[in-house]
DNA sequence: ATCCCGAGGG
DNA sequence: CCCTCTGGAT
């Protein structure tokens, strides 16, 4: 997700929710160009704001959030994003998989003043996570947080904040959610879900897309 | 468990 | 047409 400081990661994170990300990055200039900052974004137009939002869905619910969270981020937090993951998650439409992507950029770009936080990193779990996190045996778990504890059980804490874009990265191109191309994958010697799933999934009388 | 909601792919 | 997309709040 494209992004030039926290505060705009934060909002295209918000943003991201159940959309592609390719929609987030056509809307996000627009906006920022609009309202470049917590404190124009609260003191924003509300309808101006469903206008900007609203290719990625939800856009209602997400321009209360975005606008309540920029309020929230002026009177609570001094106009900065807060860099823990407990406070990340009292802002309006910020869960847990939200205020983990927030602590993993900051790790991976190695943001000033974000490193004594950074304890407190979780893995974070999207639809793409759970769903590979599922297919290739790391959990048999649908739940978001019990799949990010099976994940922080087998892979060094080096990798959480990496790992999520990988997997994304392989569930887009690769191993997608309708019609997995097996074939081309290079994990098929390792999945148990491998080749035998894709007749499960496939056409004949299959519940497809079950995993 | 249900609602929010548009866009793109198959 | 139906399913999926870097979920969160009620």
């Amino acid at each position: 997700m494209r992004h030039e400081n926290p505060f705009q990661l934060l909002i295209a994170a918000i943003l991201s929710a159940q959309c592609t990300d390719a929609i987030v990055n056509k809307v996000t200039p627009r906006l920022f160009a609009r309202f470049p900052d917590a404190a124009s974004l609260a003191k924003a137009d509300i309808s101006e704001v469903e206008m900007l939002i609203r290719p990625t869905g939800f856009f209602r619910n997400k321009a209360r959030a975005i606008q309540e969270t920029s309020r929230l981020l002026v009177t609570r937090f001094g106009g900065e994003v807060p860099r823990t993951l407990k406070e990340l998650v009292t802002l309006s439409g910020v869960g847990r998989k939200t205020a983990n992507v927030l602590l993993s950029a900051a790790a991976l770009e190695g943001w000033e003043g974000w490193d004594a936080v950074l304890g407190g990193l979780g893995i974070v779990v999207d639809t793409h996570v759970l769903r590979l996190s599922r297919r290739l045996g790391f959990t048999e778990s649908a739940d978001p947080e019990r799949v990010e504890q099976d994940l922080q059980g087998i892979f060094p804490g080096e990798e959480w904040a990496s790992l999520p874009l990988r997997l994304i990265y392989f569930g887009r191109e690769v191993c997608t959610a309708r019609r997995p191309r097996c074939a081309e994958c290079p994990l098929l010697p390792y999945c148990p879900a491998g080749l035998k799933g894709s007749a499960t999934w496939g056409s004949a009388g299959g519940q497809g897309g079950q995993i």
